[in-house]
DNA sequence: CTCAGAAGTTAATGACCACTAACAAAACAG
DNA sequence: CTGTTTTGTTAGTGGTCATTAACTTCTGAG
């Protein structure tokens, strides 16, 4: 019908990542989100069953990314840890607007889904308390809770409106990130 | 009327930044935030001008509370940085859903009061890059994105479900945060 | 060319919400 | 006691929202 986008969907769920990380799941509606794609409120219900399991999706698609990509290159790297910051820093600056979603939004998915994205959000911090576990051994409560403040300060970039450009921010995240970590 | 409360206001501004922390300015109603304080909706138009204005008087206090204590004992210490740290961690750990409250609903405050509370999150955020400016001199957009950094890594603990004791997360952090500052 | 399915549209519908109005009880000053 | 102020209540009011219904238009396969 008149307009020429490959994928609907994918067009919508960047859409709602951006409106959702800017103004809140409850701060944005259907209207609004159909607007943001040039489309009115109801024509979204051809694609997702509701706003719901539009921001499900969302978040699915965001831990899904993390973890697998996380897990592929700590495995390939002979510096797991130099890897997996790389990446989640990559991660970070490149899409600031899904790492806000994924931090503040979980409470708002619907149960089953929630269940799964914990899992999987689960799963990638293990990878990192066992990398950085090996690298510094402590009792496993404290590494739990390092890597957790760890992914605080990585994922504080979308807020900053001090932002340095990436090609700086990047290797001074990375070397607070490692003092944080190895101290 | 019946309720022996001593002061409505303080215990209305308290049970809104929780509910507010838990589930976000839109996703709280009136009705609601009266019921946590055992009052209908519209009783707490008796002491608020409206949601707007609760939300703003809850940020208000938050920045003042972690602006003028963090001034104060980083003047009157002999470890500025310590002083600094010791007052924010305690404060986090202490009051989590004002660090949450604080972080994500800014953009919801009525703009005049949202002036206001920049000005005291910028005034606070310069006292730490000035003492960590003296003892690891840099650029100084470098020192403001690390202290930006920190505050991610110390408000992180909120989120944790992996919590620590605050016994042991406390040192945790200081030591985290000590050596992300001074790499 | 046609016609079926996909992808839109506008127009309800019912729920909820912030806020206001009108009224009532409590507290307290005199 | 009494009357005013404070703090509460219940009952609207108008607006917004997610979702559904009914109808239209585009598109592509045969």
């Amino acid at each position: 019908m008149g307009t020429p986008t490959q994928d609907r969907r994918a067009q919508i769920l960047i859409a709602a990542a951006d409106l959702f990380a800017r103004r809140g799941y409850h701060g944005v509606s259907i209207g609004e989100l159909g607007a943001a794609v040039g489309l009115t409120g109801p024509a979204l219900y051809r694609h997702f069953r509701g706003k719901e399991d539009l921001l499900a999706e969302v978040l699915l698609d965001i831990s899904v990314r993390l973890h697998d990509e996380g897990v592929r290159r700590a495995a390939e790297s002979p510096d797991p840890l130099g890897a997996l910051l790389d990446w989640h820093i990559a991660f970070a600056l490149g899409n600031p607007s899904l790492i806000t979603v994924h931090e503040r939004e979980l409470d708002n998915v619907p149960a089953p889904q929630r269940r799964e994205v914990r899992r999987l959000q689960r799963a990638y911090l293990e990878e990192w308390v066992r990398v950085v576990g090996a690298l510094n051994p402590r009792p496993e409560d404290q590494t739990r809770a390092a890597v957790h403040a760890v992914f605080g300060l990585l994922n504080s970039t979308p807020y900053s409106a001090v932002t340095l450009d990436p090609a700086a921010m990047s290797p001074l995240l990375r070397t607070m990130a490692r003092a944080a970590l190895l101290a």
